[in-house]
DNA sequence: TATGAATGAGATTTCATTCAT
DNA sequence: AATGAATGAAATCTCATTCAT
């Protein structure tokens, strides 16, 4: 019983995010209303505040679970297919995924990109979200194990990666500006391999893969 | 006089551009009303839609033209200075002083970063936009003529040297995430030498430097 | 109760609807604000927009009902009075009523005569209009039926009787030009008169009259 | 020179009641407006206040303008034809000579016959009005010598003539509802006839005709 | 929990009119 | 006579939020 009432409260949490998502790539986030929202996922006004506390609040609520979702399916890529190199290149095999995801889904991207910033990146990072469909903590220590380098030099690294691939893959993946998408990755993929490779020790190796 | 009504429409127009930046980096963009804009140019509400459509427009129109003295100013400080060097430190150069502009002005930056994308940056390129302070294109023609680099080749280079660096100084500037600028400056700077001299043959030099 | 709920819901429209109907007759339709019609209401200006999409909307629907009241008013005479005579006879007796009405009321007049067309009266007809106080379709069937005239003929009819009547009288009652209604009326009566009896067969009689 | 001048002067005056009647019946009456009338016309706003008071004022001087070419071009096809009969088939010449214009010119109708009222048609009447194209009194001085009817009589005769045909032709020109115009126009002209001769002496002749 | 009618501040936008040139 | 930039009152319409049911 208390399992039903249970899902059904997930029931209409999950409609309201669908519906948000459904509505701020097709209006654009300041052209949608708490109004379009409620009603493309057929429930009361009322009950939209009942879970979140305004427009910010479920945006960030989406944005995080979106990114953490496309993060999530790219790194089950990485860990069943049969791998072997370096920290640079498993890097670049995720992003590659991550781009190939985007490229399918660009309304996603569009979405993604306009309201992920490395502050949500790190709010996100915390595990204290339950929307994220990843724990980050976790990645994070795993990826410090593996690769032995210090916490903060990792953090700086990811942080001009992921920094660096999302705002050069928005305008190649959506307008195909300045060269469509298969174009740009070779130099991503170049970039990407030089700063990780000039920012750790030679010796660096994913341990165990 | 004729002039003198041009000259009175100019201050009209300027008054309003420069009261749009003042709220908009007060504010924040979409809690700024076009009534408090022309509350601070000291105009009345319709003279507003005489010289733009809406809100939208004036902010396009502001961040051309701001982003122009900022790239103007840098490109001055370049053109005064003993300087010799490849492109690569050309670059360098010029967004180091940027970074400068953007470290001393941060609601500058957050203005320009949270509105410039390479659509916005292009678009000025055109020079069709006249609020813009710089022709992007005789810079353009200007760097093509002196690196010997061809345009497609050099379009993509400065494309991602662009979208690095204003996606990286943002978090960095303005929250000193994950680490403040002055320290996150060697890590951008030699990727962007990297960036630079990977994707140019080897002899490129500024020709007259 | 949510009785409660939809008898307070129409509390709110017909207030809509009777200040609009005030502001529309002593204003004017275009000097007319939707902001007056709340004030005089008692309601806020959101709640206009609850139940009608504009300034247009509400006069069309104020037009039906109006016109509905009046009609209605005019049958209820008819049918109360003992009555004996042709068709022609009868809609001589409603019209009369019907003059009688808008000669105590110059604002209703101004008002439905302004707005009122043979599109308004046959949409009224189709009964779809709830705001309508009558369903003349209804009407149109019983008409029918007495009469034995075949639909069109009735529809032609009656379209060149209001047509005439709510033309002729708008400005003799309103302005007495070019003669009083009482002076008009019996060019009015013998008009319909002919008009009904040169295009019904001679034997027409309202059966059961 | 001077008459250059007055030339030039009609010329924005025209420019400008052709402006008017292209937006009023394109646009609409309320939705019409000044700058939209001038910026047709291409002249400037100021000009217009030259001219007219306001947008009634344009809206009258066009009525009673159009009104009066359209009934003009009825007289002459009415003066040119070789002509026997009395007054009615005389005026059911004239109206089937207005309704054919009206017919091939249905924005005309449009504006006319929604501005169009027997104040106006009256107002025209006094020659007072230098836009019109006709001087009515004239007209009406004309048909009391060749009709020896009463003044009175007879502008009670035009009245109901006008309001019954303008508001019978309107939906059926415009609409076809509830018949198109070929098929009503027996009704009208019978009716005509009726209220001609029904009174008028009956030996009221056109004399001279 | 869930509803959705009601709110009303406030945003955008229009436009007749003026007046210095 | 002609212009058109400027005005600013006033209109339309939106929408986040509340609260009685």
């Amino acid at each position: 019983m208390a399992g039903k009432i249970e899902s059904n409260k997930k029931q209409k949490k999950d409609a309201l995010l669908n519906s948000a998502f459904e509505i701020f790539t097709n209006e654009g986030f300041s052209k949608s209303s708490i109004s379009d929202i409620v009603k493309l996922a057929g429930v009361a006004k009322g009950t939209f505040y009942l879970y979140f506390t305004d427009k910010y609040d479920i945006r960030n609520k989406l944005v995080a679970r979106k990114a953490g979702i496309v993060f999530k399916r790219a790194l089950e890529a990485y860990e069943s297919a049969p791998f072997t190199g370096g920290l640079a290149d498993a890097i670049i095999f995720i992003v590659d995924n991550i781009l190939d995801q985007f490229n399918e889904n660009k309304a996603l991207l569009n979405f993604i990109s306009k309201n992920l910033s490395w502050g949500i990146f790190k709010g996100a990072i915390t595990g204290a979200n339950a929307d994220s469909e990843v724990d980050f903590d976790e990645f994070f220590e795993y990826l410090q194990k593996i690769t032995c380098i210090e916490r903060k030099q990792l953090e700086i690294i990811l942080f001009l990666v992921v920094e660096f691939v999302s705002s050069t893959c928005y305008s190649s993946i959506l307008y195909s500006e300045p060269v469509p998408i298969e174009e740009l990755k070779p130099y991503i993929f170049s970039t990407i391999k030089f700063i990780v490779e000039n920012n750790t020790s030679e010796s660096t190796e994913l341990i165990g893969s």
